[in-house]
DNA sequence: TTTAGCAATCTATTTCTTTGACTGCTAATA
DNA sequence: TATTAGCAGTCAAAGAAATAGATTGCTAAA
C-alpha cells in the first residue's frame, strides 16, 4: 500500500529521484526551487525534504550533504511517478533499425532484442531462457550420429528447438532409432513439456523391446534439458563509467553477480510474472544485489513464455528510459510475430 | 634472437620477474640480497640492474622506486628462465578431481577444462571453438522439423559436431530433403570442411531437381556455420582482487576485452601454433591488449584441432603456474582420450 | 671488480587548513 | 497556520605543508 503523499511532496520526489538519476550527485534543497513547478523557497522544500526521510523515501549520505532517494523512495517513483513515454524520435529510429534484421530462430531474435537494448540503454543486459514446461511438444526427432551417438530434437508449439547429443556405450540400430521415435512421439506428442516422470518412463521401457538402460540415458538426457535454462549477459563494459563503479566494492559485486549468472535468474524465476517486473536493490533478496536494479520483461509470442529479456544496473537507474524501450521493444516484438516476421 | 646475458644477470632478472609477480611492488636491489643464490651486496646487484635497464629488461617506474620488468624482460623470462614443474601435488589432485566428470560432447569437455583451469590459476579463461576447415567431414544431415525449418547437422572425423537451424520462405517435402541429403553428402563427405564454393554449389544445383534458391540459402547457412568460432569466457571476476585493476583504465579495457570476445580470438587466430602460446602485452599488436598477456593451447586430438583454450590476465602473471598446469591438462585431455573416456 | 657509504630523489602518508555546500532551527512574516 | 529569510553549525572534499621511508646512483676505497 502506498503510502499518500501530497503533491508537493510528490512533485520533489520525482525531482530529487530524476536529478539524482541524471547527476548521481546528492540533490540540494537549494538545486530544487530552480524547479519551475516548485514556487516556494528553499526552507520550506528543506522542511518538506525532512519529512520526506522522516517517512523513509529519502536519505543523506551525511548532514552538510543533499537528499538521495532511498530503496522505498525508487520504488514509490517506479510505481507512482514514472513517466513511459520517454523515448526519442531517433531512438525509436534506432530501435527500428536494429530489430530489422532476418532470424532462423527465435533465439536470435531474443538476441537481436538484447542487443539493441543494451545499445538504447546502455546498460547490462540479461537475456534468459524461458522455462519450457508449460510449451507443448510437437516432436521429437532421435538422428543417429555415427552408430553410438545420438541426437534428439525436440520442437515446441511456440517455435523453441532444443537439442542435445548423447552417446552410448553400445552399439544403436536404425531400428531402435525408429522404436524411440515411434514411441515418445506417441507418448509425448501434444503433451505439455513437463520432466519426463517413473510412470512414463516406465511404459516408454515396457514398449520398447531392448535397452532399458539407453532409455535411461535418453529420458535423463532429455530432463536435463528442461531443466537448464541458459543466461546471457551482454554489455558487461557498459558500466565501467558509471560513477558507482568507482568503489572497488561495487565493481567487484557487480563482476560476481555477471560471473554467477544463476544468481539472476534465480531472481528472475522465483519473481512474479508481470509486464514489466522492477527489482530494486535489496528486493530481490540476494545480498550480491543490494546495490543493483534488475528489470525484466518476458517475450511473449501467442501468450507462450519465449524467454526473459532484461537489464542490470546500479540502483540509480533511469528506470524510465528503461522502462519505456522496453515497452516499445517487447510491443515490437509482437507486432512483427503478427505480421509474419518470425 | 635472445640477447646472451650472464649467470648473474640471468638470476638477477629471474629473481625479480618471480617477486615482482607474486608482490606486485617493485624489487629493490635490497631485497634481492636476501636470496640466497644471489652472493653480492646491494650495491653490485644495483650496478647489475643498472644494466639491465639499459638493454632494455627492467624499467623503474620513477627515480626512487625498484625495477619491474619489462615486457622483453618477461618475453626472455618466459623463453629462457621458465620452471615448468610448479604443480603442488594438491593441485594435480585437484585437476584430476575436477575432470572426471563424463561428457557426452567435445565441447563439453573443453568447457570442463576450462573451468578447471580458471580454478587452479585464477586467471579469467577463453575458449575458442576450433577452425574446423582443415577437419574431414563424414557425415551431413538434413532434419526436416515443419515443413519450412530445416535442420542441419555436419559430423567431423574428430568428433565435432555443428548444427544449424534454417527457415525457409516457402514449403519442403521430404523428397526434396532426401535428394539434398543423397547430393550433399556424396559431393562433400571425405573432403576438407572448406567454404563451399561456386564449382560445387554450381554442381549441387544441376544435380538437385528443384529450387536453386533453397540451395542457396543452405549452402550460405553452412558457410556461415564453419566461418563462427565461438569464444566463451569464464571467470571474469577473477581479476578484481589484483591491484594492478585499482587503476580504471586498467579496469576498464579488461571489460571491453571481456565483452568483445573477437579482439582476443582475432589474436589466437592470427598467432602461430606452437605448443603453447605466449602473447605478452602489446605483443598481441592490439592496443587494447597493451597491458594483458594471454596464454593458449590448442586441444588436440590425434593431431586435430578441436579447440584453443587459454587464460588472459595482466602482463604480471604467474607463467611458471599456468604453463605448468596447461601442459598438465592437455597431457590429461590426451591421455584420457587414449583410454577411450570419449 | 666489488663494496661501503652517503647525498639526492621521489612517493606515500599524515596532518592541518581552508573552502564551500548544505541543513536545521529560530524568529519574523503573510 | 504555512511560509520564508537569515544564520549558525556541520561535514566532506580539496589543498598545502610537513614528514617519513624507500631506493637509487655515484664516489672512493678495498
Amino acid at each position: 500500500m502506498p503510502e499518500n503523499l501530497d503533491n508537493r511532496k510528490r512533485k520533489i520526489l520525482q525531482a530529487i529521484v530524476e536529478e539524482y538519476i541524471e547527476t548521481s550527485e546528492p540533490v540540494s534543497s537549494g538545486s530544487l526551487v530552480k524547479n519551475e513547478e516548485l514556487k516556494c523557497s528553499s526552507a520550506t522544500i528543506r522542511n518538506e525534504m525532512a519529512e520526506l526521510e522522516q517517512i523513509g523515501f529519502l536519505e543523506k549520505p551525511h548532514t552538510s550533504a543533499g537528499r538521495i532517494p532511498s530503496q522505498k523512495g525508487y520504488r514509490y517513483y517506479v510505481d507512482e511517478l514514472l513517466r513511459e513515454d520517454n523515448l526519442s524520435r531517433k531512438e525509436i529510429e534506432m530501435i527500428k533499425e536494429m530489430m530489422e534484421t532476418k532470424v532462423n530462430r527465435l533465439e536470435d531474435l531474443t538476441k537481436i532484442a538484447t542487443t539493441t537494448l543494451s545499445e538504447i540503454t546502455h546498460y547490462t543486459t540479461i537475456a534468459i531462457e524461458p522455462n519450457v514446461s508449460n510449451h507443448t511438444i510437437i516432436d521429437i526427432k532421435f538422428i543417429l550420429l555415427g552408430t553410438r551417438v545420438l541426437m534428439a530434437v525436440i520442437l515446441t508449439d511456440s517455435g523453441i528447438i532444443r537439442e542435445s547429443i548423447i552417446k552410448f556405450d553400445e552399439d544403436l540400430t536404425q531400428e531402435q532409432i525408429d522404436d524411440l521415435t515411434y514411441i515418445f512421439n506417441n507418448k509425448l506428442v501434444g503433451k505439455p513439456l513437463e520432466k519426463i516422470d517413473g510412470p512414463i518412463e516406465e511404459y516408454i521401457v515396457e514398449e520398447m523391446k531392448t535397452g532399458i538402460r539407453i532409455i535411461e540415458k535418453i529420458i535423463e538426457e532429455i530432463n536435463k534439458l528442461l531443466e537448464d535454462s541458459k543466461t546471457y549477459i551482454e554489455g558487461a563494459n557498459k558500466v565501467i563509467d558509471m560513477p558507482e563503479f568507482k568503489k572497488q566494492e561495487m565493481a567487484k559485486d557487480f563482476l560476481n553477480v555477471i560471473d554467477a549468472k544463476d544468481i539472476i535468474a534465480d531472481v528472475i524465476n522465483t519473481g512474479m510474472a508481470k509486464d514489466i517486473n522492477v527489482y530494486i536493490g535489496s528486493e530481490s533478496e540476494r545480498e550480491e544485489l543490494k546495490n543493483f536494479s534488475i528489470v525484466t520483461f518476458n517475450h511473449l509470442l501467442d501468450g507462450k513464455d519465449i524467454g526473459t529479456i532484461g537489464i542490470i544496473g546500479p540502483t540509480r537507474m533511469d528506470y524510465s528510459k528503461v522502462i519505456s524501450v522496453m515497452k516499445y521493444i517487447s510491443k515490437k516484438l509482437n507486432d512483427d510475430y503478427k505480421k509474419g516476421k518470425f
